[in-house]
DNA sequence: CGGGGCTGTCACCGTTCTGTCACATGGCGC
DNA sequence: GCGCCATGTGACAGAACGGTGACAGCCCCG
């Protein structure tokens, strides 16, 4: 497989060559910007696979650039990570509307950032778009986020989505609580392992009418399972 | 499961006390060293399963202790929390190479420090691979965790699965009661021998209605055997 | 600023599991 | 056949575990 390009957009120099750094000595391809022109001119030369871009930029602010990239049909395909100083919930939010794909607060490892930037681009990755996931007649279509059972069609809320995204994409295997608050929730949220069973009971309860909640099993002492087997 | 050890490496008494007080309170197993000398020491007789580690250290700072413990072979795989009083982003940028695996600013309430812990922990290992046990017939499926017969699946509790894939993967073999209590319920938990029967008893049961539970042999006077052979 | 959707936590509850006991059973040497 | 001792077995109380309804905080949308 061809390196993956990373375009780091930081105007801060120690940061930004620390992170070319990180990344280069993992095998990314990274390529550096200074600003929002710098980073135009460097995604026209090497479409980028993955944008790592600071909040805070010198003149179009990293957020504003983020929509800007969004919006725009060449580059809307690309990821965006934010790298963030702050951790205010606000600019949490903010960052997320403005379409990154994923956001880390600094300080942040340099393993954490590998990990992130893997994750992100494995969500892209192969397989393309619209895949559609299906199991006894369950059917959930990541292309259009919807999930059905035969003309129905199933509301989840957004977390339980993902649950049931990763467990149709992952079945036949126990996870945990706690691995499933790191696959689904993400490594850096801190929420009760509890947590877990409420949303499981959620997506239970969304499925039950349609006789699928029978594929999500609780495994006693060890998590739940994702299982078309009773 | 054993309670994970904590190794709290802060020079102030008070909150190392604070710390240790929250930390033992919820189940970890903690112990304190006041200085990187003592850490040394600290690890070398416990290893521990995370470290939290002050940014301000007598003698050898916190930030280049870290560093030392992220380059030796011995202690890099254990994950590091830095507990820093200040904000600034030079210090921020200094904890970026320092390998340090998640930070906390002060003050933190005692909550979050565990919460933080909890999900440094649990990125480790997302466990290995499934592997599936089979004899005569009877399968044990690691990865799902489930036991089948055919196309039936057999219902066992967590210990008696537990004392089960201890079998199958040990098979032709007598282990003691002693020997069993070890290697299934962990080494340092306090039951009687007999209790063995018992579970040798239920999983017996739960195997019966399959004609597997010839597997499970009692060997006299000298403890219990999986094998295929009769 | 009030309503509605979503999330994370709790407290409470029923179920399941666990470790022990007491007693039954059974092999073995004499 | 007799006793002895190891093992099998049913019962049980307490603990552990997971299910569930309720609720408060949050944000978004009128």
């Amino acid at each position: 497989m061809n390196a993956k390009r990373i375009l780091v957009v930081e105007d801060e120099q120690p940061i930004r060559e620390m992170i070319s750094f990180a990344l280069g000595s993992v095998g990314f391809a990274v390529e550096e910007a200074a600003d929002s022109r710098q980073a135009q001119t460097a995604i026209a030369n090497h479409r980028p696979d993955l944008i790592l871009l600071d909040w805070m930029l010198p003149g179009v602010s990293g957020i504003d650039y983020a929509r800007r990239l969004k919006k725009d049909e060449l580059t809307r395909e690309i990821p965006i990570i934010m790298l963030t100083a702050r951790a205010e919930e606000e600019d949490k939010i903010q960052g997320l509307d403005s379409g990154a794909d994923d956001y880390i607060t600094k300080p942040f490892s340099p393993r954490e950032l590998v990990a992130r930037i893997k994750a992100v681009l494995r969500r892209g990755g192969p397989g393309g778009e619209g895949e559609v996931l299906e199991a006894s007649g369950l059917k959930l279509d990541t292309a259009s986020h919807r999930v059905t059972s035969g003309t129905a069609t199933i509301e989840i809320g957004p977390t339980e989505y993902r649950l049931l995204e990763f467990f149709m994409s992952h079945p036949e295997r126990v996870y945990s609580r706690s691995q499933l608050l790191d696959r689904v929730w993400g490594s850096n949220v801190y929420v009760e392992e509890r947590t877990v069973d409420v949303h499981i009971r959620r997506l239970r309860k969304a499925l039950e009418p349609y006789g699928h909640d029978v594929l999500i099993q609780t495994v006693r002492g060890a998590g739940y399972r994702f299982s078309t087997r009773l």
